[in-house]
RNA sequence: GGGUGGAUACCCAAGCGGCCAAAGGGGCCAGACUGUAAAUCUGGUGGCUAUGCCUUCGCAGGUUCGAAUCCUGCUCCACCCA
C-alpha cells in the first residue's frame, strides 16, 4: 500500500472538499499502519437506468480508492426506489415493483461494472436492513434530526422560499442514507457537493451508535452538454457510459469550450500540466476537445474505437459522407410512372424526417441534397428520380442510401 | 376542514369572445459563418401529397354566428389558515 502523502495526492484530484480533512489523514495513517483498507461508500438509487458521466465522477473516485487497495462499497437504494419518490412533480412516477427495482439494480451494476471492479467490491441493497425496520425504528431515527436542521439545508430553504413543495419523505432521505453508513460502517463516503448535508448526517448517526464517524468527500457537479446545468437524464444533456463510441465522441465535441477543464479534471487521468498545455488559448480548442473525447471514449470502448470515432467525426466536420451509409429499403410500388417521388415524401419514406410537414420545412430551408454531387433541391414537391443506391442527405448529420425493393 | 391561486404546444410562460396553430424565452432543427456537432448571426419549429383542410389550450357539457378566452360540473396541482 502506498504511503499517506502519495495517497492523499492521488485522491485529491477533482475533489471539492474533504470534511473534516484532518480526520481523513488520520484514517489514512491508521490504515497504512495497520494494513487495513478503508471502507469507502457510494450509494445510488436504481430508479432510472442510464449511468452517465456525471455519475462517473464519484464512481471514478471510488475506483481510485480501489486501486489504492481500499474497499469499495456500493449501496443500491432499492428500498427508497421501491417506496417511490413522488417528487417527480407533474407525472406521478409509476410505482416500481420489486421486480423492476431488482432489474434496474442489476442493470445499474452492469453499467457500474465498467468503472468499478465489482469482484473486489461489496454491494449492498439498503432494503436488506430497511425492510426490517419497524415504525418504532423509524421514529427513533427521526429523533436524530430537527426541522430546523432540515430546513436549513440550502435546497430545501430555496424551495420553501419559492413556495415549492417539500415532502416529508424527502426529509427522511438524509437519515436513511446516513443509516446506510451505520450499517456498513463506512470510513469515507463519496458524493456530489450537494450531498454534503446527507454525508454529514451519517456522522451523527454513526456516533450515536458508538462508531467512529465517516469522512465526507465531495466532488463538483459535472455540467451537462449544454455547459450550464448539471448533467442529468431529465435535462437531456447527458452522455451515457453505455453510449456508442461515435455518439459519445460527438456529444463530447458538442459541449461548449468553457467546461473542458472540468471534464479533463473529473473525467480523465490526463495530468494537469498536460491539460494546461492543451487548453492554451493560443491553440485550437477543437484539438483539446478532440483529445478529451478520445480520452473519455477510450475508457469505455478502447483506444482503437476512440480513434475511429475521432476520425469519423473529422470526416463529417469536413462535410464528407461517413464510411458506412445506412441503407433503407424503398418499395418500387411507391414510385410513380417516371420512377420518381416528391422530395418531401422521399424523406419521410426513408425515415429521415418524422412527418411530411417537417420534411417540407427541411427542404425549404436548404437542408436536402442528393447524389454524389450533393444536388440541393429546395422545392418540397420536386420529383426525385429514384434509383437503387441513391444517397439522400437531410441536414449535415442524417444520411441514407436508397435500396429499391420490388 | 376553510380560503386563495393555478392547469396553454417538448419545457417555462403570455393570451382573457373574432385579427389564435396561439406572443416571448429555452430546447430542438435548418442555413450562414467558423479553428469544433463551441461561439455568433438568420430562419424554422401540430398534422395532412396542402395556397386549403383537420386536430390542439386539464376533462365533460353549455352560451354564442364565433370560445384558449364566458357559464356549469368534474379531475388534478400548489400555497395560506386551522
Amino acid at each position: 500500500m502506498r504511503d499517506v502523502e502519495s495517497q492523499l495526492a492521488y485522491l485529491s484530484r477533482g475533489v471539492d472538499r474533504i470534511t473534516p480533512e484532518a480526520e481523513f489523514r488520520q484514517k489514512l495513517e491508521r490504515s497504512v499502519k495497520s494494513g487495513t483498507p478503508l471502507r469507502v461508500k457510494y450509494g445510488i438509487d436504481p430508479t432510472g437506468i442510464d449511468v452517465h458521466l456525471g455519475h462517473t465522477v464519484p464512481l471514478r473516485k471510488l475506483r481510485q480508492f480501489q486501486d489504492l487497495g481500499h474497499k469499495a462499497i456500493i449501496i443500491i437504494g432499492n428500498y427508497t426506489a421501491l417506496v417511490g419518490d413522488p417528487s417527480g412533480r407533474d407525472e406521478t412516477r409509476a410505482r416500481l415493483t420489486k421486480d423492476q427495482v431488482e432489474a434496474n439494480a442489476r442493470d445499474y451494476l452492469e453499467q457500474v461494472g465498467r468503472l468499478i471492479d465489482l469482484d473486489r467490491a461489496e454491494v449492498h441493497r439498503n432494503g436488506d436492513w430497511f425492510a426490517r425496520f419497524s415504525f418504532l425504528d423509524v421514529l427513533e431515527l427521526t429523533r436524530k434530526m430537527t426541522l430546523g436542521q432540515i430546513s436549513a439545508r440550502e435546497d430545501f430553504a430555496q424551495r420553501i422560499a419559492a413556495e415549492k413543495p417539500v415532502y416529508l419523505h424527502e426529509c427522511l432521505y438524509p437519515l436513511m442514507q446516513g443509516w446506510d453508513s451505520v450499517e456498513i460502517k463506512a470510513d469515507v463516503e463519496l458524493g456530489g457537493t450537494e450531498q454534503l448535508f446527507s454525508l454529514l448526517v451519517a456522522r451523527d448517526l454513526q456516533e450515536s451508535q458508538g462508531q467512529p464517524p465517516q469522512v465526507a468527500m465531495t466532488m463538483p457537479i459535472l455540467v451537462g452538454t449544454d455547459g450550464t446545468r448539471r448533467m442529468g437524464k431529465s435535462l437531456g444533456n447527458y452522455i451515457g457510459v453505455a453510449d456508442a463510441a461515435d455518439a459519445m465522441f460527438g456529444k463530447i465535441m458538442s459541449i461548449p469550450d468553457e467546461p473542458m477543464r472540468q471534464y479533463f479534471t473529473l473525467l480523465t487521468e490526463i495530468p494537469i500540466p498536460e491539460v494546461d498545455r492543451l487548453l492554451d488559448p493560443a491553440l485550437n480548442p477543437r484539438d483539446a476537445k478532440e483529445a478529451l473525447g478520445r480520452a473519455i471514449v477510450a475508457q469505455y470502448h478502447g483506444a482503437e474505437a476512440a480513434e475511429t470515432a475521432a476520425r469519423a467525426f473529422r470526416k463529417r466536420a469536413a462535410g464528407e459522407d461517413p464510411d458506412v451509409v445506412p441503407e433503407v429499403a424503398v418499395s418500387a410500388a411507391r414510385l410513380d410512372a417516371a420512377q420518381s417521388l416528391p422530395a418531401f415524401l422521399l424523406l419521410k419514406e426513408l425515415g429521415l424526417e418524422p412527418s411530411a410537414s417537417s420534411a417540407r420545412r427541411l427542404i425549404e430551408q436548404g437542408g436536402f441534397n442528393i447524389g454524389p454531387d450533393r444536388e440541393v433541391v429546395t422545392d418540397p414537391k420536386a420529383p426525385i428520380t429514384i434509383h437503387d443506391g441513391l444517397i439522400v442527405r437531410a441536414g449535415k448529420r442524417r444520411i441514407a442510401r436508397v435500396r429499391l425493393t420490388p
